[in-house]
DNA sequence: TTTATTACTTGCATTATGCAAGTTAAATTT
DNA sequence: AAATTTAACTTGCATAATGCAAGTAATAAA
């Protein structure tokens, strides 16, 4: 198994404890949902986010979620000013946390994106096989996403 | 459907970012962690936390999840000193979220608690049945949580 | 009636977040 | 080729969240 590292200072050695010093902030699960969903890779992409990220705050997100091995960064060999970010494999195996998620504040809130809510509902095996086949993005948005 | 509220000042319409908004800070989920997973029900009890939550932070919270309509608290009939903490329904529908976090995080980082684990793994339906019905942390954990 | 417990609150230091402006390198326009 | 844009940041500073230690009020136990 390649990737699984022991990580030096936790709080706990409790799972759910990982996942919330990785991701439990307001901002980290949000990136993920723009490559994820809307099929966003570029910092200026991110930038557009819906709930306004500050740039600070975006550049260290990305950052340490790199460090995490959750996304990684490839120079854009078209453009040399631009990083092109990607979900490694675990960052797209956090496709059925997303879900879950969204299929809980769904259900109890109003909320918006209704057509995400029912595409995962109807099928949500199916959805996560299209997210892991990286179809997700360009099914629910307008989705500029080529293929890395 | 009682229970839905509209939410006057939210980032975004979008469905995660309720969730984040929520729960997308440090603490919120492992309190609710030892709610379902632990029988922990008072003040008391969820200071005894394995990653040592401050007083104040956990006023705080549980506070924002009674707040939320994620947690309920009640006076103990049997010592007036006492509240007693439970999950609401929507509280408890947050099972899925908190065992894919936990399955995400013992798949690709260095954890503990392999009981848990491999219980969620063996079976993650009849797990979630079993949080539903209240056993999950009878059967975990020394769990001296009484059915409320 | 004194001591303990429970569930907090308060005050203050530290850290994280948010906002506006500035910087650097590479591309595009003139 | 020079000037302007663009992309991806960094920096500085104000505000908000978190963490730590100590204190408080109500109830219960000794």
């Amino acid at each position: 198994m390649a990737g699984k590292k022991p990580s030096p200072e936790r709080r706990s050695e409790c799972p759910l404890n990982a996942s919330v010093e990785m991701l439990g902030d307001r901002w980290s699960l949000l990136i993920i949902r723009d490559m994820m969903l809307r099929g966003f890779r570029t910092y200026k992409e991110f930038m557009e986010c819906y709930e306004g990220i500050a740039t600070n705050i975006l550049a260290d997100r990305l950052r340490k979620l790199v460090a995490y091995g959750i996304i990684r960064a490839e120079a854009d060999p078209a453009d040399g000013r631009k990083l092109i970010y990607l979900l490694t494999k675990k960052g797209i195996d956090l496709a059925p946390v997303l879900t879950e998620m969204v299929l809980w504040a769904a259900g109890h809130e109003e909320t918006g994106n209704q057509a995400l809510v029912r595409l995962m509902r109807k099928d949500k095996e199916k959805f996560l096989a299209g997210v892991r086949e990286g179809w997700a993005s360009r099914q629910l948005h307008r989705a500029p996403a080529p293929r890395g």
